[in-house]
DNA sequence: TATTGTTATACTCTATAACTATA
DNA sequence: TATAGTTATAGAGTATAACAATA
């Protein structure tokens, strides 16, 4: 057995558990985990433009611009140029929008949701979320 | 604004958070976060079958023997037929799969290995290592 | 020229359905 | 018939490259 750093060994159990847990989250069906993320970011902030959806999710303009034709298809947002700036693209949440986000957000039977209030004590989701904090810091490093 | 279940709210930024640590880990290229994976545990249990495998990462089998013919055509894993039971396929490490294992493990230049060690002091990391032991619990459950 | 966004294309990962070979 | 595995195909998610429109 090669000695072992600890902090690799960590990276190592990170990407174990984070692929398992995206692909359990996946096999439940629902709004997608990315579509429903932007949705909620609407939510939150109010309108926005492709680009900044772009930088506050970390991804490329071009996969958001792709994840936002696909929310506009579905009826769940809209698109309209901002007056000042042709260029730009302003997106909104429809009614639609908003109510699977609500529906979303208030639901206890999603699956996520209800395993980590079934499998997990209080002070136990505390320390998941306590990590989630962490784990954001060292995504955005 | 909706009454919020906290529960649901953590469910929200485990999406969030995932989706963004997966993206950027996939960005600092290097092996494949779940070929890695496969490879490790080959290392650490030795030969297993591709059901096995499967059923241990919790993959559909018809996912795992993609996966395990990539890795095959890649060099870093062979086959060969149980003599025992020859609908059964044995899975072995070659030396190339187990050195790249070994240097990944050791590599203290992994993007992920030396963000943890930048980023977060020795009981964050605590922190996120009990997480990781809890979610999977939820992941299994 | 620089910025914002889109289109075209491709790659990775994983799933389902239908199949083969062996037990 | 049941089990282990494979092949064919599809879909989600995301990336890069090339482009168009506007500033």
């Amino acid at each position: 057995m090669p000695e072992e750093d600890p902090t690799a060994r960590l990276a190592h159990e990170m990407r174990e558990t984070l692929g398992r847990l995206v692909r359990r989250i996946r096999r439940e069906g629902g709004p997608s985990v990315q579509k429903l993320v932007v949705l909620s970011r609407l939510e939150r902030d109010g309108t926005s433009t492709v680009g900044e959806l772009a930088l506050a999710e970390r991804m490329r303009p071009q996969s958001m611009a792709q994840a936002v034709h696909e929310l506009e298809d579905a009826g769940l947002v809209t698109r309209r140029p901002d007056p000042g700036d042709r260029r730009r693209q302003f997106v909104d949440l429809t009614p639609a929008g908003r109510d699977l986000v609500d529906a979303t957000r208030r639901a206890r039977e999603g699956w996520l949701t209800e395993t980590l209030e079934r499998e997990l004590a209080p002070d136990e989701r505390a320390v998941v979320a306590e990590a989630m904090r962490l784990l954001r810091r060292v995504a955005d490093a």
